[in-house]
DNA sequence: GCGTAAACTTGCACATCGTGCAAGAAGATG
DNA sequence: CATCTTCTTGCACGATGTGCAAGTTTACGC
């Protein structure tokens, strides 16, 4: 047993798996992600594709550096019970700032995957298809609490779920353009904002 | 030549991408998404495989029967000059209509596909891919508007095209789900609502 | 109606991504 | 050190998607 109580194996396991990641980051930089192959990212790491795959469950996920995950069971059980505050845009806010501290990939990797994704527009839908775990999840969580309310939209919980995804995704975005500092939940208020920007007055009840 | 101006050759096109559609609808619906193969639904319109592929570009493509989509030009140019109304979330609910308002499946077939995104959550995220090019469009034609305008914030296009995507999704779904009476862009209204239901008041001013 | 051209289908080969299985190799443990 | 557990790897294969060219089906002009 050595640091951290790791034994070798745990230790080259996750030394493989960054170093498919970065090999994966090089490549899809120098060549394209659609030119780059999973045998390409495996010879420059010197393992074979079946291993890569006991790392990823796509090649996408390589790119993205994604450990699984899922967010907050606490914060995901009181917002399904009516909290913490009993307002729902105030509660939904709740969640976004969950899904923003759940553990992700480095600052760095979050940094090249933003900027992958500008040059690969493609990967924007492909981080959607990585949400879907966690959007159906947070959407049943909703779904509970609406139920449990009585709300009547049927549209309402895949659009609170989205809403959250997007604006957890454009305040770290806001974050690293803005250089990184601080954490990402510092710019959920930007990102409020810019929606709320975008979407103008509320439109009057219907009659 | 026929009814419409049309060959005997176009026709048989159309009735030929009609029963591939209606074919991977049946075959979804009976076996699950990931279930059925490119193959099944070839075997049951009795096509090859190769032809399939010259109708759509992916097995997705069948699922939502998409046809080659874009928005419309002269809304896009309106907006990226400042227009119609010189503010932004108001011209931006123009390009919702606009999307709603663009040709694409019947009736019919944007209900098959609601209800098969409700028992086949990923076919959520492959909505999003399909997306990708008019987003890029879309993102393009905000950039253009808002570098005129000087607008600071570099994650604005992106979320204002998705925004525009969301709202006119939930635009038809709220649609469907009343009946399919009318037409999606009544029910543009009811989706900012929801979203402002979930948004809540804007956040101060940035100090 | 016939000959020719154009459009389309199809078979085939292949690439790429992803999955199951089992043999062999590498750590961990007592 | 022996044994067990975990992991890598090779292999075979399925599914989706792509290029190519032969064969078939329409369309068109004479």
């Amino acid at each position: 047993m050595q640091e951290d109580g790791l034994g070798l194996r745990e230790r080259k396991k996750r030394a493989r798996r960054d170093a498919l990641i970065d090999a994966t980051h090089e490549l899809v930089r120098e060549q394209g992600l659609e030119q780059v192959t999973v045998e390409d990212i495996c010879d420059r790491v010197g393992v074979s594709v079946r291993t890569f795959f006991n790392y990823f469950d796509s090649k996408i996920d390589a790119v993205f550096g994604v450990a699984p995950t899922t967010f907050d069971r606490q914060v995901a059980e009181v917002y399904a019970t009516g909290g913490p505050t009993g307002d729902l845009a105030t509660d939904t806010r709740t969640l976004v700032s969950a899904l923003l501290e759940f553990p992700g990939p480095s600052k760095e990797r979050v940094g090249v995957a933003i900027e992958l994704m500008k040059v690969e527009p493609t990967l924007f839908s492909r981080h959607m298809e990585l949400f879907d775990a966690i959007r159906q999840e947070m959407q049943s969580v909703i779904g509970r609490r609406l139920d449990r309310e009585r709300a009547e939209a049927a549209a309402r919980p895949e659009l609170i779920a989205v809403a959250v995804f997007h604006i957890a995704r454009c305040a770290t975005t806001l974050w690293y353009e803005a250089g990184s500092a601080g954490h990402p939940r510092d710019y959920i208020d930007a990102a409020y904002r810019d929606l709320h920007t975008v979407l103008g007055p509320q439109p009057p009840p219907a009659s």
